[in-house]
DNA sequence: TAAATTTGTGTAAAATAAACGCAAATATTA
DNA sequence: TAATATTTGCGTTTATTTTACACAAATTTA
C-alpha cells in the first residue's frame, strides 16, 4: 500500500497554481478582473489573474501575492472557489492543476490604480467577456454561479458596494446580478428585518428624487446574530 | 510578468494528491470510509483514502482509482469538496496539496468486499473517529458540514440508502444526520410533494408494526423537475 | 407651479410551514 | 382469542411567511 504523501514509483511533474476570479459592481453591472498574457511573440489572451504557488506560501497568501503584483487590486471578500485541473491532453510536460478562488471588491476599487501597468489589467463587463486562456472562462462561469448562490443566503452583497449605499443601490445589485425582477417594498422589508443593516443619519447627494438616506452593514451585528443560529435567506421568485 | 503555466524562475516542488471522504449510512449510525496507514516502521494512523494523482489521469480518475486500490468501494455520489494546501510547515521538501472529495455510498455497500485487506480498511462510526494522519480530521469536518448542508438542498439522502428504502428510513437518515427532530407527518408530505419519490408495490418484511411500503427515488423524474426549475429545499427547525 | 423622479411605509390575500390526533395493519403477549 | 404494543398512513387546524399591490413625501427639472 502507497504511504500517502512520501514517496510514490514515478517523480509527479505537476505543477500548482492559483487564479482568481474577482467581481466587481458599478452602476448595475457586474465586472470581472482580467488581465492581458502574452504567449510567445504573437499570441495575447485575457486571462485571470493568478500563477504558480511558491513553496513557502500558502494557497491564499499566493492568490494575494498575484493579485497584488499583477492588478495592485485588495479584495474585500475571498474564498476558495474550485480546483480544475483536468485538462491532461494539453501538455503532460507541464501540467498545471489551477485552485480557483473567489473574491469581491467594493466599487471605490474598480478605478484601477496608478502604478498598474493599466494597459494590460482591466475590469471587463460580465457579458462581454472575450475567450479567455485555458479554462478561465469556465472557472468565471462558475464564479458567477457562486456569487449568485451565495447572494441568497450570505449576506456578501455588501462586499460589492460602497460602505454607505442606498438601499435602491442594493436592490439594483440583486436584480442585475441575479437577473430577476424584485419587488422594491418586500425586498425592503425582508433585508431590514434581519436586523444588521444599520440606518445612518447622511443623506446621498442625488440629481432627482427624494433625498435617500445612505445605510451600512454592520458587520459585528450580523456576526452576533450568525452565532444565534439566524438564517439570513432572500428568495427570488 | 510572469507567464502562467509555464516556466518559473525556480523548480516547483509540490505534489499534489487527492483524498476522500466517503459517508455511508446504516441503523441510524453515519460512517467514514477510513484506511489504515503504516508511517515507518512504528507509527500507524487512520487516514482518508487517498494518494498521489498520476500524470495522465484527471483528479477524479485519481481519487476512483486510489479507492478502488485501497478499498474496493465505487461510489454513488462523488464531487470535489475542498483543497488542502497550507501547511506548509510540516516539510518544505514534502509539500503536499491534496484535492479533497466528498462521496456517499448506499448501506448495501457498508460491508467491504473480500479482496480488501480487511484489517486496514474499515467503516467508522462518525463520532467515534480517531486522530487522523494530516490534516484529515478537518477534512472529514468539512465533509461532514457539506453533507448537512446538501441535504436540505439537494436530494442526496437517496444516494446513502438502499434503491428501495421505507420512509421511516428516510426520516431517520435526516434526524441521525442533522440532528434534530422532524415532524414524521410533514416530512413525508413535503417529500412527497416534490414528486420524485414513487411509492412501489413491494412491502418491506419489518418484525413490528403496521407493513410498510418501500419507497424509490425517481431519479428521471428528479432531473426532469430539475430542468423545470423546481427547487429542492427541505427545512429543519 | 406643475411634472417627473425616487424614497418610504402599510395592508390584505395567498401560500407555506408547524402543530397535532387518530385510525389501520401487523406481531406479540396475556 | 382478545388485548396490547408498534409502526404506518392520512388529514385538519393554526401560525407564519411570502406575495401582490397603492399612495404619500421630498426633492429637482421643466
Amino acid at each position: 500500500m502507497y504511504i500517502h504523501g512520501f514517496m510514490s514509483a514515478h517523480h509527479q511533474n505537476i505543477r500548482i497554481a492559483v487564479d482568481a476570479v474577482v467581481f466587481g459592481y458599478q452602476k448595475s453591472k457586474l465586472y470581472v478582473l482580467l488581465i492581458q498574457q502574452k504567449f510567445g511573440s504573437q499570441n495575447t489572451y485575457w486571462a485571470l489573474p493568478g500563477g504558480l504557488v511558491q513553496e513557502d506560501e500558502t494557497l491564499i497568501e499566493a492568490v494575494k501575492r498575484e493579485l497584488k503584483e499583477e492588478t495592485n487590486v485588495a479584495v474585500n471578500y475571498l474564498e476558495q472557489l474550485y480546483t480544475f485541473g483536468d485538462d491532461i491532453t494539453r501538455d503532460p510536460r507541464n501540467r498545471v492543476i489551477s485552485v480557483a478562488y473567489f473574491a469581491l471588491v467594493d466599487s471605490s476599487k474598480l478605478t484601477l490604480i496608478a502604478n498598474t501597468d493599466a494597459d494590460h489589467v482591466s475590469w471587463v463587463e460580465i457579458d462581454k467577456i472575450p475567450n479567455l486562456a485555458f479554462d478561465h472562462n469556465e472557472i468565471v462561469q462558475m464564479g458567477l454561479q457562486r456569487l449568485k448562490n451565495k447572494l441568497t443566503y450570505q449576506p456578501i452583497g455588501f462586499d460589492l458596494l460602497p460602505q454607505k449605499f442606498l438601499f435602491s443601490q442594493l436592490e439594483n445589485l440583486y436584480m442585475t446580478i441575479i437577473g430577476k425582477e424584485i419587488d422594491r417594498r418586500n425586498f425592503r422589508k425582508k433585508m431590514l428585518s434581519f436586523g444588521f443593516i444599520t440606518e445612518t443619519e447622511e443623506f446621498a447627494n442625488k440629481k432627482t428624487g427624494r433625498p435617500a438616506k445612505l445605510y451600512t452593514f454592520n458587520v459585528s451585528e450580523y456576526k452576533r446574530l450568525e452565532k444565534e443560529g439566524i438564517y439570513f435567506e432572500i428568495k427570488l421568485a
